[in-house]
RNA sequence: GCGCCCGUAGCUCAGCUGGAUAGAGCGCCACCCUCCGGAGGUGGAAGUCGGACGUUCGAAUCGUCUCGGGCGCGCCA
């Protein structure tokens, strides 16, 4: 609707320009938008008042002139103009009923475009390492993630979502190492865990396995494994003390093949259970991409020559720099340590590359906002290896306080006091969960109210969704109950006659649901999707409270339950796109 | 200190490629069920859009400065 108004308004300015009414150089982008009062009609546009400076014109006459040269549309019921130049657009009313037939033919696809132009996009989002359970700042990134990758696809993008699994580097080492250290302990021994490792109970739930399945096969004594470790801090060097385990573990456990089987267990135990989680969460990946596999297929390796090749490599203190300064970042960077091994930023450049490789010409990275100082060096890396930095958009999810009866929860990573992904979804369901965490703008900080959220009441948004699809569903039962049934047919036919102010709002709302996808999926918005959802909600219970459906008229009746139908069918789209069911009884 | 994000009604937040009297929910006050689920609806009170200056016919929206909050500035990931 709004584009075919673009189209006219185009024309229009057309004739203009070859009347000589108007002499422009280039036409600026033409602004439709959306009344706030309906007072003044459906669509309004700025152009006269922007055309009318370079024109130098009254705003006021160059919108008549404007007006005058529109074509006829059928659609459009008339023109007026308001206030300090706006030209504002009053549709006929078959343009809505028009709009109300096409949701019931198009169904779950309504609202569906094309404007991503089927460009091939690599979504990656969560990416949590896998050295413990998903906490609930993963959850705002894996539920934004999960919806924007389905606002993609509606808008006509091929999506591709991605975790990307660091299941190689020291951080590993470091998990593989503190499950050997509580295994040795259940084997007797007396251990000082180290400050850096990961203290989690799940780490002695992985060690006890090991220790039932395989008795004491890891075992060496405690003081053979502090042996040339150095002292572990306040007072030593806490990664001094935590890399001199590591290297003791795999020195001591080489031979059983020891050091790859626990690091195997715990990764696997670990990423296992994150994947079984998202699963329940509803959020769906189209590949796992390992780390290490990239390692192992020598990309990294390459990347690093590229670099190399390229000249922006250069070697300092035993470590290998990369001048990232020189493509706009703060510092340069080290990709290969003085001990050899690669950073995580060398694998993560050579991440990227495999990404653009495969085709992906736009990746679309979800990042927690405290990784917001990694964007420079890697766009510096990509445009160091002669791509556009745009083809890289990071999309920054800040992090989500939760609220029980007032008071702020406490979360610490270190003491190991966070709240879980499964714990949120445990204690306010999936849906509530999803809706919540989506309900923000992802960059704003937000303040996730867990009564609210558990809450089965109309103060809760998600309730007061579903609500209004259930209460649809639950005419349509009265209606077969009565011993009627919908004739869509006759339905359609019938919507002319539905003129009530409540049903022409709700036939807007609903034909603002195009409009609205796109929008949301153009600026990786869900929050848009979430805010109009209860919008909608809100025009189907004013409507339901001042008017019945299941009237005697039969054309009415077929007419306004046509109307609920459509509306029906949005409820559940847009739920969908967001990951929230939409139940037809509650 | 430098960089990024955020300051809009008592609370939680929309609105930001500049536009017509600044919106919603919660909370508060007053109402609405012989009727399809009241898990609903109607009305009301409530805002110097953190502050200042600037650009503009027009600024919550753009620019500069400033105050306040969060985060980041490792041979960690």
């Amino acid at each position: 609707m709004k584009q075919q108004l673009q189209q006219l308004l185009e024309l229009a300015l057309e004739r203009l320009q070859e009347s000589g009414t108007l002499s422009l150089q280039e036409l600026p982008a033409l602004l439709i938008e959306r009344t706030r009062d309906a007072s003044h009609g459906d669509f309004a546009t700025n152009v006269a008042m922007v055309l009318a400076k370079q024109a130098r014109r009254n705003p006021r006459e160059l919108a008549q002139q404007v007006v005058e040269a529109l074509p006829e549309n059928s659609q459009v019921e008339k023109c007026e103009i308001a206030g300090p130049g706006f030209i504002n657009f009053f549709l006929a009313q078959s343009a809505y009923t028009d709009i109300v037939a096409s949701v019931l033919e198009q169904g779950e696809r309504y609202g569906e475009s094309e404007v991503g132009g089927g460009e091939k996009v690599l979504l990656e989002y969560v990416s949590a390492n896998p050295t413990g359970p998903l906490h609930v700042g993963h959850g705002r990134g894996a539920a934004y993630g999960a919806a924007t990758a389905n606002l993609l696809r509606a808008a006509g993008y091929q999506v591709w979502r991605e975790y990307y699994v660091n299941d190689a580097g020291r951080q590993m080492d470091i998990l593989a190492t503190s499950v050997w250290l509580r295994y040795l302990d259940l084997c007797g021994e007396q251990v000082t865990f180290p400050g850096n490792g990961y203290q989690g109970d799940y780490i002695w739930d992985i060690a006890a396995t090991l220790h039932r399945e395989h008795g004491s096969l890891f075992h060496h004594p405690f003081s053979r494994v502090m042996e040339g470790v150095a002292a572990d801090g306040p007072e030593g060097d806490k990664e001094a003390h935590i890399d001199g385990l590591i290297g003791q573990m795999k020195a001591l456990l080489e031979e059983a093949e020891g050091y790859r089987l626990l690091h195997a267990a715990a990764l696997e135990t670990i990423l296992g259970d994150i994947r079984q989680d998202l699963a329940e969460f509803g959020v769906e990946y189209d590949e796992w991409f390992s780390e290490r596999s990239l390692m192992e297929a020598g990309t990294v390796d390459q990347a690093i020559e590229q670099l190399q090749l390229n000249g922006d490599l250069y070697e300092e203190k035993g470590a290998l720099w990369f001048r990232s300064t020189r493509y706009g970042d703060e510092k340069d960077r080290v990709v290969v340590r003085d001990n050899g091994l690669k950073t995580y930023f060398a694998s993560d450049i050579a991440y990227h590359l495999n990404k653009l490789g495969r085709g992906y010409q736009k990746m679309v990275d979800i990042w927690g906002a405290d990784h917001h100082g990694y964007v420079p060096r890697v766009r510096a890396a990509l445009t160091a290896m002669g791509q556009e930095p745009d083809t890289l958009e990071v999309l920054l999810v800040q992090f989500a306080s939760l609220y029980r009866g007032g008071e702020k929860v406490q979360m610490s990573t270190r003491s190991g006091s966070f709240v879980t992904l499964r714990e949120l979804r445990e204690e306010v369901g999936s849906d509530a969960a999803r809706f919540f965490y989506v309900m923000r703008k992802s960059e704003q900080h937000m303040d996730f109210d867990l009564d609210l959220a558990r809450s089965q009441s109309s103060d809760n948004p998600v309730y007061y969704i579903q609500y209004a699809h259930a209460r649809i569903h639950s005419v349509l039962r009265q209606l077969e109950e009565k011993g009627m049934r919908w004739d869509k047919q006759e339905g359609v036919e019938q919507l002319p006659r539905l003129v009530e102010p409540h049903e022409k709002s709700l036939m807007v709302a609903i034909a603002r649901y195009p409009e609205l996808l796109e929008s949301a999926a153009l600026q990786r918005e869900p929050h848009q999707l979430a805010h109009y959802l209860r919008d909608l909600a809100h025009e189907l219970h004013t409507y339901y409270n001042t008017h019945h459906f299941i009237v005697e008229d039969q054309g009415l009746r077929n007419g306004r339950i046509t109307l609920i139908s459509a509306a029906a069918q949005l409820f559940v789209n847009g739920l969908t796109l967001l990951g929230v069911s939409a139940p037809k009884e509650m």
